[in-house]
DNA sequence: AATATTACTACATCTGACGTAGTTTGTCAA
DNA sequence: TTGACAAACTACGTCAGATGTAGTAATATT
């Protein structure tokens, strides 16, 4: 199980991820992420909505109100324009940061 | 140039390696990783030299006495075994975290 | 002795990921 | 109508790693 520092830096990009696809709420893009990865990583509740309010600070996301069967009412976010600018730079660099750390591995020519 | 939070929990691993292959001190490994990276990583020398003080006190590499041409000497480090086992850790982190990482990355099938 | 150079040290700050705990808003059963 | 209950957050504090700014230490050269 992943957590903390490793993954540092790109939990606000598993959260854009998700939006990329459609819009969503706190608790489902949590689930939805723990099934991108199969299981082999599980935002904390508090990291997910510090990470959603900061993007919406960022104006990378927007929220609306929605409707829900059962309990307090949902908020959902979309991507904004610049949401998906962030996504996109984020893969970007991630593509470099990957083949950087790559650098300084060894027996691990996968 | 690619920097802080992104490489963050790797700076530990950069270091283990570069001594992976031959004891050296505070500059020159400095040095070594920013020439393992074509430029593209430089590490701070704060960020260095805390991460150096940090991997001695866990015990992961050792210290010795130096000499120099010029200037104060220098301390030499020394991986230690559980140093080497460290860094074997984090390789393999390395590879989970790179996959899982990779899942949300679209249009970068590289 | 003054200076230049290499090699660090000290210390404060910032940020993002968490832990623990509590709150809000709604449904439903009785 | 009210109280239990569940979903969906919110508040607040902590911690570690990376970094900025600045200063100190040791040694050879002039």
């Amino acid at each position: 199980m992943l957590s903390g520092d490793i993954i540092r830096g790109y939990c606000d990009t598993m959260i854009l991820f998700t939006l990329l696809h459609e819009d969503s709420y706190g608790y489902a893009i949590s689930k939805s992420i723990r099934e991108t990865t199969g299981g082999q990583y599980s935002m904390k509740e508090t990291t997910l909505y510090s990470a959603i309010a900061r993007l919406e600070r960022n104006g990378c996301i927007a929220a609306y109100d929605g409707k829900t069967s059962f309990g307090r009412p949902r908020t959902y976010y979309t991507l904004t324009d610049s949401g998906r600018a962030l996504y996109r730079e984020k893969r970007d660099e991630w593509a470099v940061t990957r083949d950087v750390i790559g650098l300084f591995m060894e027996g691990d020519e996968t």
